[in-house]
DNA sequence: AGGAAGACCGAGTAATTTAGTCAACTATGC
DNA sequence: GCATAGTTGACTAAATTACTCGGTCTTCCT
């Protein structure tokens, strides 16, 4: 899972987007204007999300862009995905094989560390949706027996 | 919270450390040459680490690093912010104020989604120590029935 | 028909970050 | 007093990120 600020400013877009879809589309240049960002930018950002199945597009005037599915049933862990890609865990495993990995001493006890993190916050992404995020409706665990 | 490369090889590599702590201290060249790594960027990792005083250090010959805390008191987090440091959460906030946040749209609810992300990380990473690393013994919750 | 709005596409670039090196210094034990 | 080993800080190469540009294709409106 990746956390780099193009995930933040999907997301940033797709709320603003289901904040504002009351039936027609919505331009990338009304996106642009609300949150700041270039055009072009956001171009590249709804290219992905609409090969994703997140979006459907418009073009000509009074074109734009609309929510796939209902604000409450996209979550935030597709948007990142959709526009982060790639989700390499540690370097062993996939590519390099026995490099780091099953070595004399720690061997990859780190390895499952990381897999385990990835699904922490792969879980808590996929538990948010659009929706929520417009209400502010956050979820805090209930605090598990301390 | 960040999570590159180097935290993770910060916590082979202390994770190596806990493994091999018998009684003398680990020197950098051991723990080089059973994580392939180069020396000199473990003296970076550990510097920090010794600043944070999660290890403590002896110079000249048969020195080396030692854990200041048994591994079990040593938790994945504190390795994690010690080599990496900064941790901003959206481009509000500390910064730039109110650019992009507290605008028109969908101002900055996604604000209070990143600092939620962030902490949920962090009670996982807080919640391992070392030895359970060392011991495979990573918490996966309790297997919801399946 | 034709012009304007707006999505679509691929290549390209500037800046930041990361990972990693190097050289020189200091302390310690034998 | 020499070898071992940590300490420091500046420096650099590579990768990644964030973002731009030029141009195309579609659709609507007049």
């Amino acid at each position: 899972m990746k956390l780099s600020t193009k995930g933040r400013y999907a997301v940033m877009a797709m709320t603003d987007l289901a904040g504002h879809a009351d039936r027609r589309a919505v331009s990338l240049a009304e996106i642009a204007e609300r949150q700041q960002l270039s055009v072009a930018y956001l171009e590249q950002l709804f290219a992905r999300m609409r090969r994703r199945g997140l979006v459907v597009s418009a073009r000509g005037p009074g074109g734009g862009y609309r929510l796939a599915r209902p604000a409450e049933e996209t979550t935030i862990a597709e948007v990142v995905t959709a526009v982060d890609e790639p989700l390499r865990a540690t370097r062993c495993g996939g590519k390099d094989g026995a490099i780091g990995c099953m070595r004399g001493g720690a061997r990859c006890l780190t390895h499952d560390l990381w897999e385990e993190t990835g699904r922490q916050i792969q879980d808590y992404l996929a538990s948010v949706s659009l929706a929520d995020v417009l209400s502010g409706h956050l979820r805090r665990e209930p605090a598990v027996a301390a």
